[in-house]
DNA sequence: AAATTCATGTAATAAGTTACATGATTCC
DNA sequence: GGAATCATGTAACTTATTACATGAATTT
């Protein structure tokens, strides 16, 4: 699982709640990987559990007490080896697929609507993912960050390459419905 | 969800078993969807409770019977319906984007192996995708199916250009990696 | 003789989302 | 005065995977 992992390495950077993780994960990796506040109190116990991190409860007055989490040395041991284990690529799963390869009884003009409302998602999308990155990573990012910071810009440069590669294939397919060949009036039993 | 119509759309071809769609999915849709045995008999009893298809038990001698399921009306509606309704793009997922994003305190050569690693992955399906293309789609289509023949290569077309385009990317990213700002001592605490 | 096909399903577990609950404090 | 922030969690549900069970018939 990817989750724990990304819990592992974020209390590398330095010792959080679940609270902070969640806020750290909306700011920096939620571009390609999205989480729920309860599935990451959940992961926390499971990590607690493996002894790969420890919680250490910090009393508040006048707010809720904090339990703040920071690696043990096998969670460190294991982020390591994780961080240089090649994940295999996960499988294509698009569900819009679905309806391109069931769409032989659509008319024409219904699959071409279908890739036109998607080209103009796919466009909104890369829109604000653009602006939104010049503000995303921070300028003026501590000292010593620099390198976190380039790779911080990668990631993002992902999202922007992909959206532009599937607005790149809606363009292509939008060509290729236009010679479709006609249903058959025999289709339908 | 979308495995329920991927079902009300097999169905839509001809009546089947979930024994058969599982049959059917292995070869048609696999490449972009992938679904197991236990998940399509309880998605079966999902959509005969909402109405959409019915089952017929064939009673059977020397194998197990049969329960063969076939659209109603309102489930053919549905399905005409979701077919024309544009999903909205399935927000990127990328797990090894996590390992990217956290490699500040790897050595360029770490990030390299994973990147090129991950490069021979890629073109490891590749090259099985695109022998497995050729034979996939059935040449010698029944008349009349030449329409869902010709989706059926537009979603194939479509992993083959997303993983060219990963391999592009990945081939980028390679260059990148070599001009990263360096590791700070500083970094561990 | 052993493996595979046919055909149904249950059980267990994992992964992930949505909604709810609490209660003081601080911001608008 | 109302909304948002801080901070924990539980509960219910959905989605998906893996493993197991059955038992005759057919293929290797």
């Amino acid at each position: 699982m990817s989750l724990t992992h990304a819990i592992l390495a974020s209390l590398d950077f330095q010792p959080m709640t679940g609270y902070d993780l969640k806020k750290f994960f909306d700011v920096s990796v939620s571009h390609f990987w999205t989480t729920t506040q309860s599935h990451i109190y959940k992961a926390l116990d499971d990590l607690e559990k493996e002894g790969w991190i420890t919680g250490e409860l910090i009393v508040q007055e006048g707010r809720p007490n904090r339990k703040v989490y920071r690696l043990t040395e096998s969670g460190r041991a294991e982020l390591r080896r994780w961080l240089t284990t090649p994940l295999p690529p996960a499988p294509v799963r698009e569900a819009w697929l679905i309806q391109l390869f069931f769409s032989h009884a659509s008319t024409d003009e219904e699959i071409i609507a279908l890739l036109e409302a998607r080209g103009r998602m796919i466009r909104d999308i890369l829109e604000t993912y653009e602006t939104q990155t010049q503000s995303a990573v921070p300028a003026d990012l501590p000292p010593g960050r620099e390198r976190a910071q380039a790779l911080w810009r990668m990631t993002l440069d992902y999202g922007i390459a992909f959206y532009e590669f599937e607005l790149e294939w809606n363009q292509r397919m939008l060509e290729r419905v236009r010679n479709l060949p006609p249903q058959s009036d025999s289709h339908h039993a």
